[in-house]
DNA sequence: TATTTTACATACGTTTCTGAATGTATATTC
DNA sequence: GAATATACATTCAGAAACGTATGTAAAATA
């Protein structure tokens, strides 16, 4: 009804992308008006029209709210010296604590069940899906590199390109998110993803422990 | 304008469904109206409300168009006598043909990249969503047991359950997919796919030789 | 051949959403 | 403390989509 602070300025957006989180999740994007998010905020579609030029950019404000400390743990984790630590268990630690981060933090949660089923990328949209593809293909490059540096420290060749290797890699972390999404309850989606990930570091000839606990 | 004998309502029928495809791959299915469908048919929408309910009945026989007959390749590796073929073998065969025919079939690929990307599963979808998610839970089960089998004919024990396995075997194949939809330039899906479940099954503990050509 | 379905086409009424425009009271700035 | 920018609320006009109802001519049926 009349201005606030910049302080209550930042509440009401983020109160927006909230309200936008739960709608989106159960009714999907492209059946939310504009006008059930304000008014699920207690604000108007004024409001929404003044923090964000039209939905999609409301959606893509809403994805960046849990992708980019995502990237920011990628980002971390390579600039701390980590020369001295063994590659392989690089890997393993950085889908570990992804994996760990996606099932524990509900709002992440959320976003990505939207993202992967209450979406449809097209026009707009498309341009945010693009954005994450740049991601993913750093974040395989990052894998490729390290798969490389995990095998040479271990003077093995694995049978297939690193290339491939990481594009594996990447497909079952995937694979097992989605799948999980569909039902929370099905399995423990760390757990589960610990042993299978290593199942597959394994396939590739790298030798250590499997964790022998049964789920 | 007039009307057709029953082979042409049936031509009618596939006209409209093959309408809906495209568009719906090209516009997302939300934002496709039944009015273009109609016109890209080149008919009315009087003919989609004779041939099917609402959009969402339009969408369950899209989807089925595709499905049921991929169903059926499970059925049929379940009906012929199997007991003699090494479990392991069924599995590699029915993954490579599985992803043979995703990667060559068209309409398939069409198909499956509006189910993942360009559909929002909410109402009345939720209700195709869930049907889907019992024939992937049958593919589990049927994956479990040959893993069983596999084992059991090797007198090996893989280090964790069947069913975890399998769910990684699943997520692995699902996650492939998924990549490679979103740029099918980007890798082999059939190559790289034999490669990577290989190697997840050698991480199991099976034995053999790994395809070793390159990409 | 008369009757009844069938396979659509067309018209109608209602709802709903969007973007822009405008209004407005309060922070903020100078 | 006057001017200006901010953070919304409200109104408006227009398009678009859906479901239903109704029309219709040719197949199918008897």
């Amino acid at each position: 009804m009349v201005r606030r602070t910049k302080e209550d300025a930042l509440a009401t957006r983020h109160s927006l992308l909230d309200a936008a989180e739960l709608l989106f999740q159960t009714q999907g994007v492209s059946r939310t008006s504009l006008n059930d998010i304000a008014r699920s905020a207690g604000t108007s579609r004024g409001a929404i029209y003044w923090h964000f030029k039209d939905k999609a950019d409301l959606f893509n404000a809403m994805m960046e709210r849990v992708t980019l400390p995502l990237e920011q743990v990628f980002q971390l984790q390579q600039a701390e010296k980590e020369l001295d630590a063994d590659p392989l268990e690089r890997i393993r630690q950085i889908m570990h604590s992804a994996l760990q981060h996606i099932a524990t933090d509900p709002r992440t949660r959320r976003v990505f069940e939207v993202a992967t089923q209450k979406v449809e990328y097209v026009d707009e949209l498309q341009a945010v899906r693009l954005r994450h593809l740049t991601v993913r293909n750093e974040f395989l490059l990052q894998m490729e590199r390290r798969l490389v540096l995990a095998a040479a420290a271990r003077n093995l060749t694995i049978g297939m390109t690193a290339a491939s290797a990481a594009q594996g890699l990447h497909a079952m972390a995937d694979g097992l998110i989605q799948n999980w999404l569909l039902d929370t309850t099905a399995f423990d989606l760390v757990a589960s993803s610990d042993q299978v990930i290593d199942v597959y570091l394994k396939g590739l000839g790298f030798i250590f422990e499997v964790n022998e606990n049964p789920d």
